[in-house]
DNA sequence: CCAGATGGCTAATGCTCATTAGCCATGACA
DNA sequence: TGTCATGGCTAATGAGCATTAGCCATCTGG
């Protein structure tokens, strides 16, 4: 077998993990099953990745680590605190429908990893839902915004978005960005904004 | 060892599968494991029932069962549209924050729900959807309610209750009925009906 | 052309488990 | 009192599976 480039495999093996652990299950899913998804055997995996646990760490934690980057990223690009809850909120249902694998590995599996990565993941998911609350709260100070609890409202547009990542799938009513669009919109409601 | 009620052990071995079916997740899940929260061995456990995907199959149908019930007699008890909206969500919140076991295993271990109990799952949780989703529709066609998608809407109030089995616990900051209640306003919101 | 690295493979190894077989004590009831 | 059902138990059974060991072909760089 020619070398093809370097990085390949493993990349191929982690797309194949990816997809096999989101429509399988972790524990469902065997070494050889990500074995054939890329033609080799089980075992062969292991010149490339050192085991199926740290194929899932990377993965949750890289899922982690994408969205609270894109939501910085949102969050920072604004100064109005309405624009800035519009902009978090569409880079956060833009994640959930175009990794929509990685959102439903990393919502089902966090029983199925191992500590310390566990704790690390949900320390960050802690801090990713602490930023939109803070978000909220300073709407809600600002006069912007009129909720009743600023969690509940944050809990409500988190699982709103994420729920995107169960059923969507591209070609379908909806692009991704007039979701994000939308959602941006639903978010704004949720919190009294005025549109 | 007393013959104690008959349906005694039977009903401690559904409990201690749920529970440990959410914790840990089914897979994870043995025999053994659920053979010591009722004080025996694993294999005892089949002198009462018959197998470790029964139980699984029984905790998810019956979640569905339980969620359309509550939904049809939710909606049944009003005749605004507006109302018959808010008393569903509740309900949809209310099942939600008292059996969060059921909803949390309901909705991660469905790949691991053999056929064809895994279709008719589906097939009910379809229904319930829908039956939302009519809800605003009415209520759009009613000029009620506002809203760019009776989809989205349906699948974002959904999901929001949804997520509620993921955090709340008994003695936080709201009891279940301020819950029902506050989600009821947040749905009513969303659709952009003027509270 | 050779030496080593790379990345396959098959064959262990050493678990973990659901489920079944077969045994036995107890309690109910004739 | 004897018989039978109930519901425990331990000991298989049989399968699945992550990971490791050890082998070998091919490519690369000298």
């Amino acid at each position: 077998m020619p070398a093809a480039l370097p990085g390949d495999r493993a990349a191929a093996i982690r797309v194949a993990a990816l997809r096999l652990f989101a429509t399988q299950g972790y524990r469902a899913t065997t070494m050889a099953d990500i074995g054939a998804a890329v033609g080799i055997r089980g075992p062969s995996i292991y010149k490339h990745v050192s085991g199926k646990q740290v194929l899932l760490a990377e993965i949750m934690l890289g899922t982690m680590d994408a969205l609270i980057a894109t939501h910085a990223e949102a969050a920072g690009s604004a100064a109005d605190v309405r624009d800035q809850l519009r902009r978090a909120v569409e880079a956060h249902v833009r994640y959930h429908a175009r990794h929509q694998l990685e959102a439903f590995v990393g919502n089902r599996e966090i029983a199925n990893l191992d500590q310390p990565d566990r704790d690390r993941v949900l320390r960050r998911r802690g801090t990713y839902e602490r930023s939109f609350r803070k978000l909220i709260e300073r709407g809600a100070t600002e006069g912007v915004f009129d909720v009743r609890s600023a969690r509940l409202a944050s809990y409500s547009i988190l699982d709103m978005g994420m729920g995107v990542a169960n059923w969507f799938h591209d070609g379908g009513e909806f692009s991704v960005e007039q979701l994000a669009y939308q959602y941006g919109d639903l978010a704004l409601r949720l919190v009294g904004c005025q549109a």
